[in-house]
DNA sequence: TAAAAAATACCTAAATATCAGGAGAAATAA
DNA sequence: TTATTTCTCCTGATATTTAGGTATTTTTTA
């Protein structure tokens, strides 16, 4: 083990791809691989031990998704470098990453060949992307080019309601709160999503994996 | 290279994680693992001049699906087992990758120990599913269990224009009919998909992929 | 060709949703 | 602590959908 080395961990909720990770690093000459865990809480808890340098993140995982947790890791450890390596093709889930502090997105089904070049980039400080990330960049199709809104906490919870079929009346119920309230953020909901109406906001929404 | 051992392949969009697997088999006593192939093409070409004993089949590939390319080998090479290692959790994929003659269904979520067992245990003859796939075909759950309903063709073409928001009004004079016929086709969804209103046709029919 | 299914159109009334504002309280972030 | 966001509730007007129906025409299917 030599001193120079990057210490390097995987977090997926595939045993089978930390496998094919570890196996594909092990052989490279500064990398260290020092373990590979299924969900956001192991990582943390061995961040608080441990020291690491890479971490290669999943988004989809069982108790949090990869771009907050990205956020929350770059938050504390600021000098972690993190590389997000998903499925998801989403443009706005690529750019969130980056936002929220990543250094570079792959796809997994990225050639063996194109990982390695772009851990071997992303090591050296650069922001790094698989080329068919570069493609969803550069030109974004139609439902990805309207970006993901912010939603609100009630709103959440007011959209998955609504998608429910059930009446503002229904809604104020169950929630405590005055109809006129479950109007207030249906309109709000509307106008960030600019769209005209519940159902399209339904479809919207659904496209966007918010339900 | 022993005579007895199961000669195995692995079909998987991402490289990834056929790495990750041939590193688990590669311990197994009675296993040789032969390739990976990235295709439905591929693994066919192969088969053609190879013998294969075990195949690791994903569902999600690039030019075939593997419920398709399953029922496909097992027409011409009977005696090859297919094990199905997929992501997907839809209770008729599974039902229907069996129909098609796979010997199991595993998600790529599993953990190794599950991974091997099921391995072993399909090599054996007996069809094995993963502890996740057994509760999803033993509870399937509420959107799976409602059929799917039978749209005609002025239906599906008033849920399309619903779902882009516009109002009957605005459907009508797009189709060049009266909005009162456009409400009797949205009542008529609305009994088809036994839902309460718009919204939750729109979340009904996008989760069985009918937009 | 006869029967069934689909598509068309209409009516009345009630229920709901949408639009355009404003405005105070509570929670969060800087 | 101050500023900002979020959450809450309101008025009033308008638009739209939904829930009962009925009924004719067209298309498909047996």
């Amino acid at each position: 083990m030599q001193k120079d080395k990057l210490l390097t961990t995987i977090v997926d909720d595939h045993p089978i791809v930390i496998e094919g990770l570890k196996m594909l690093l092990q052989h490279e000459a500064n990398i260290q691989v020092v373990g590979g865990f299924c969900s956001g809480a192991e990582i943390l808890s061995y961040l608080r031990n441990n020291k690491v340098d890479l971490i290669l993140l999943d988004i989809t995982l069982p108790d949090i998704n990869g771009m907050d947790l990205c956020q929350l890791i770059k938050s504390e450890w600021v000098s972690t470098t993190i590389l997000i390596l998903s499925n998801h093709t989403e443009r706005s889930i690529i750019l969130q990453s980056i936002q929220n502090g990543a250094s570079g997105y792959l796809l997994k089904n990225s050639s063996i060949q194109e990982l390695r070049q772009c851990i071997a980039e992303a090591i050296q400080g650069n922001i790094v992307y698989s080329r068919a990330v570069m493609e969803i960049i550069s030109r974004p199709s139609k439902n990805q080019l309207q970006e993901r809104p912010q939603l609100t906490r009630r709103e959440k919870q007011v959209l998955a309601l609504v998608a429910e079929g059930k009446t503002s009346q229904t809604i104020g119920q169950e929630l405590f709160l005055s109809p006129l309230t479950i109007d207030t953020h249906r309109k709000n909901l509307i106008q960030k999503f600019n769209v005209k109406n519940m159902a399209e906001l339904i479809m919207a929404a659904s496209q966007q994996n918010l339900l």
